[in-house]
DNA sequence: GAGCACTGC
């Protein structure tokens, strides 16, 4: 049918007259539309893609008088949509795009001084506010698809909504496709909503649901069930173009693979989805003989447009991504869609004649599901809208007019990103790192690579590094040909790092356009290495603009050298430090399983080169779970490289603090962690400077109390010569009671050095300033618990007097130990010539022990004779000690008498009892009871030890006398 | 042992 026209002419300087195809359902709400614009500020108009909205509004407007004080902007999600409304509108307008109606997209300006309708990107827009926050260059603006509820439609609509308080002049309408206009209309003060019917064809549901059972057991999946779909419309002879909506790549293929193995006649199977080459995908646009069966992902639901489909078979299922803030992981389970996202699948069909949507679930499932797929905002990380708010002064993200605010912990986590990337300060405001960050058209996160580039000299090789992540991997795996272009990518790849993979084909490409010089020279080299053009152009444009950016930063220069494989990776890392990970070292079978940050188990996508052959550290640039969670773009790297990068993000913690007498120096081990994962196991640190106060005490108790140092102090001698002394007392006395314990010296110390000095370099310095060590001396009452009593003192000699001669005496205080109690040293010839007696007499303060004790082990008829037992042992004690025989004096004839008959005597004396010389005990004894003798030779050897004098004299061999020894015994 | 889809100073 001939297109009626409507004719109106606008009231600007330019003379054009508005036409509008009167079959467009929107045509029929002309009037409508322009009286709400010119009533209202803000207009809400929802209409199906047929109604004829994105190309009819802007001329309504036009037609209202708009795009006069500024341009009517229209924003559109898509590039090839900015671009081919702008053409219609242009051509509806007679008019060619770039003048009156202009486009502009990412690398891509077809606007003039004299354009009025500017179509765009919504990231365009977006951008625009950076250097025209108010948006004066626009009269009004119109947000397209507002339904799909991008990031950037979202963010967008929220700064909309606190512009036009500021700007009373500025209109704003909103289309949508669903009916999910309330949450707009109240976002927007309640503003009225014009509903345009689509133009459509009537869609019948077929529900043909999944047993749920038998797909739990495995003995049923979707595919199978929308095979059978297929079959049921097959059975049918139904003629038209069949569509399928299945969730994941694989599903595609093993899809396609089973229905081409049913070899219907007459019948083309197609798969469509993002990853395909630009060649497989524009397949489905061409017109063929046969029926096509289209099996697509999501790219089919909005993005891409398969024209003259007849049947929907719809699976319910598709992968949404989703980033969990509490875990920070990027996931993209298979979920099923919401009512939204079906009834969009379903009106895929219907847009020429009738069709027949057949739905793998039951409309009990359908109508349970939610009814909008959550915006994006709900399931993004947030550090890049962050990052621009608070470059663009927008004020509180938690109070910003968002429709769907995200939720607290999500901006929590968004803000905690840009602290660790260093573009926030720790009160979140805008350092200077972030400030370029905000500049830069890129991730955060690599943005941050460019910036550390700089300090390494790598901006070169990083800037290529940082466009290549901003684009869909170049690389092209054709279906049928993944083996031939897996070869041609291998020529590619670099030992160490996915990194060095992707600049490697920047350079080859590079190098061939320096000899090919024409694009379609370069056409055929990226199909012969299997690339994909269009994306090597990307890369390229977002390189060059990344470029202009950092010469318009100034003071970021390309490097002349060739970076260092260091270099180039640690700016890398600088961005991505929450994506190291560690080697599972436990599980040598599987060489791909990492650690990483969080705990969390991560395998090297099976796609990377570096899969089955990266070190023990690894770092990626994606982290998603699908199946598991996989690293993509991998590359090697050392644990010593992150703890500078790190910085603060650092935790280190201390164990082991001790003194080393080599170094002179208190240390402890430092032990290193990164988001949990340890980069330094445990090195050696002066603790000095990580614990002052404890590292002194330490000082005090290892190196002066205990007395581990190499350097000689007159002090520390002094007092250890002190401490012996009265060890020697302790020893004789057998009593621990006398030293002081070494709380008590450690105090002493304590109180005297001032400072927290706990290395030997240091304190040696410190007593020069002090003039000497005099203060750190001790007197013997610093070290005495109590006072010495000279007298029981004195009842331990340190001779004895044998044969005219006086040996030394030795004592010990250990029972149980060979030696414990006290020792006689003998030299061999005088061995023989010790009387038996003097081993029995042994030394006073140790007599009064032994009449105890052998009174007490009298056979008991003498013994209850004696009784009150240790009254008698004292008396008896004093009788005896009176007469001890080793004082000298009595010389030779000291030892004369034996203790045992001096006892018998004494007893009798006091108490008329006689006790025979068999009844004494003498083998019960314990050993510090009895004297020990230690024969000797004039060198100090020891010749024989023990407390049998005749064994003695019988085991050790005759000596000369020996000189030394008195001369010893008269010092 | 294998990843939905868009987009930008």
């Amino acid at each position: 049918s001939h297109q009626r026209r409507k004719q109106a002419s606008i009231c600007s300087a330019q003379p054009v007259s508005i036409t509008y195809p009167a079959d467009l359902p929107i045509v029929a709400k002309r009037a409508e539309i322009i009286q709400a614009i010119l009533k209202n500020q803000v207009l809400i108009i929802t209409g199906d893609t047929g109604s004829g909205k994105t190309t009819q509004i802007p001329k309504m407007c036009l037609e209202a008088g708009r795009g006069r004080a500024g341009k009517i902007g229209c924003t559109q999600p898509r590039r090839l949509a900015a671009m081919s409304v702008a053409r219609r509108v242009a051509e509806e307008l007679g008019d060619v795009a770039g003048e009156l109606v202009g486009y502009q997209i990412r690398f891509q300006d077809r606007t003039s001084p004299r354009t009025r309708i500017k179509f765009m990107t919504d990231g365009i827009l977006l951008a625009e506010t950076q250097s025209d926050p108010s948006l004066f260059s626009y009269d009004t603006i119109i947000i397209d698809e507002a339904h799909e509820r991008s990031l950037n439609i979202d963010f967008l609509l929220g700064i909309l909504r606190q512009l036009l308080v500021k700007r009373k002049d500025l209109k704003v309408i909103i289309t949508s496709a669903t009916i999910d206009t309330e949450k707009f209309s109240q976002s927007f003060g309640e503003a009225p909503v014009i509903e345009v019917s689509g133009r459509r064809y009537p869609v019948e549901v077929w529900y043909r649901p999944i047993d749920h059972e038998l797909e739990d057991a495995g003995d049923v999946t979707y595919i199978d069930q929308a095979i059978k779909a297929v079959e049921e419309l097959k059975r049918q002879r139904r003629q038209g173009d069949i569509l399928i909506f299945m969730p994941t790549e694989r599903d595609i293929r093993e899809t396609q693979q089973r229905l081409e193995g049913r070899q219907y006649p007459n019948t083309l199977i197609l798969p469509l989805f993002g990853r395909l080459t630009a060649d497989e995908q524009s397949r489905v646009f061409q017109p063929v003989s046969e029926q096509k069966i289209v099996i697509a992902t999501n790219v089919a639901e909005t993005s891409i447009t398969v024209p003259g489909i007849k049947y929907v078979i719809d699976t319910g299922l598709a992968r949404i991504s989703q980033y969990n803030a509490r875990t920070r992981t990027q996931s993209l389970p298979i979920q099923p869609i919401s009512r939204s996202s079906a009834d969009q699948r379903k009106g895929r069909c219907g847009r020429t004649e009738s069709g027949i949507c057949i739905r793998l679930y039951s409309e009990a499932e359908y109508l349970e599901w939610p009814q909008f797929t959550p915006p994006e905002i709900k399931r993004s990380n947030l550090a890049r809208v962050i990052l621009q708010m608070v470059f663009l002064n927008l004020g509180n993200v938690a109070t910003f007019p968002f429709i769907d605010p995200p939720t607290p912990s999500a901006i929590r986590d968004g803000y905690a990103t840009l602290r660790e990337l260093g573009a926030l300060d720790a009160q979140n405001k805008l350092t200077p790192v972030g400030q370029m960050m905000a500049r830069l058209p890129l991730d955060p996160r690599i943005a941050r690579m460019l910036i550390e580039a700089k300090k390494e000299g790598a901006i070169k090789e990083v800037a290529i590094i940082a466009a290549a992540l901003s684009i869909q991997d170049p690389r092209e795996r054709p279906l049928e040909q993944e083996a031939k272009a897996d070869e041609m990518h291998a020529g590619f790849r670099e030992p160490n790092s996915d990194f060095l993979t992707l600049l490697k084909i920047w350079n080859t490409y590079h190098q061939s356009w320096e000899k090919l010089k024409t694009q379609n020279q370069m056409r055929k080299f990226c199909k012969t290495h299997f690339l994909s053009y269009n994306r090597m152009r990307e890369w390229q444009d977002i390189h060059e603009q990344i470029l202009t950016i950092l010469a318009e930063l100034g003071d970021y220069p390309l490097n002349q050298q060739p970076a260092s494989y260091e270099a180039i990776h640690r700016s890398i890392l600088s961005g991505l430090l929450s994506h190291v990970a560690q080697r599972i070292e436990d599980n040598p079978r599987e060489k791909n399983l990492y650690r990483t940050s969080r705990g969390r188990e991560v395998m090297i996508f099976p796609g990377s080169g570096q899969f089955g052959k990266a070190g023990p550290w690894i770092v990626a640039a994606e982290l998603v779970r699908t199946s598991r969670l996989f690293a993509r773009i991998v590359a090697t790297i050392q644990p010593e490289w992150l703890e500078s990068l790190a910085g603060n993000l650092c935790k280190r913690s201390y164990f082991d603090p001790h003194w080393e007498k080599d170094r002179g120096q208190v240390v402890v081990f430092e032990r290193v962690s990164l988001y949990g994962l340890i980069i330094v196991p445990g090195r050696k640190v002066n603790y000095g400077s990580i614990n002052p106060q404890e590292a002194h005490e330490i000082f005090i108790r290892s190196a002066l109390v205990e007395g581990q140092v190499k350097e000689k102090f007159f002090f520390l001698e002094h007092n250890q010569r002190l401490i012996e002394q009265i060890e020697e007392l302790e020893d004789k006395t057998r009593r621990r009671d006398m030293l002081v314990d070494d709380e008590t010296l450690f105090q002493f110390y304590a109180e005297r050095i001032s400072e927290p000095i706990s290395d030997v370099r240091s304190f040696i310095r410190w007593l020069k300033e002090r003039g000497g060590d005099e203060f750190l001396r001790m007197k013997p009452q610093d070290l005495l618990r109590t006072t010495l009593d000279e007298e029981a003192i004195s009842q331990f000699p340190d001779t004895l007097n044998i044969a005219g001669t006086c040996l030394p005496l030795t004592y010990r205080f250990e029972p149980g130990h060979e030696e414990d109690g006290a020792t006689l040293h003998v030299p061999a010839h005088l061995l023989p010539r010790i009387p038996a007696q003097a081993l029995e007499w042994l030394v006073p303060g140790l007599l009064p022990e032994k009449i105890s004790f052998l009174l007490k082990a009298l056979p008991k008829a003498y013994r209850k004779q004696l009784i009150p037992i240790q009254q008698t042992a004292q008396r008896l004690s004093e009788q005896l000690l009176a007469i001890w025989p080793g004082g000298g004096g009595a010389a030779e004839e000291g030892y004369k008498l034996s203790l045992y008959e001096a006892l018998e005597q004494a007893i009798f004396r006091e108490y008329h009892i006689s006790i025979p010389r068999s009844a004494w005990p003498e083998s019960e004894l314990p050993p510090h009871l009895r004297l020990r003798l230690s024969v000797e030779d004039g060198r100090g050897r020891v010749l024989g030890q023990g407390r049998d004098l005749f064994s003695l004299i019988k085991t050790v061999p005759r000596q000369q006398e020996d000189n030394q020894w008195k001369e010893a015994c008269q010092r």
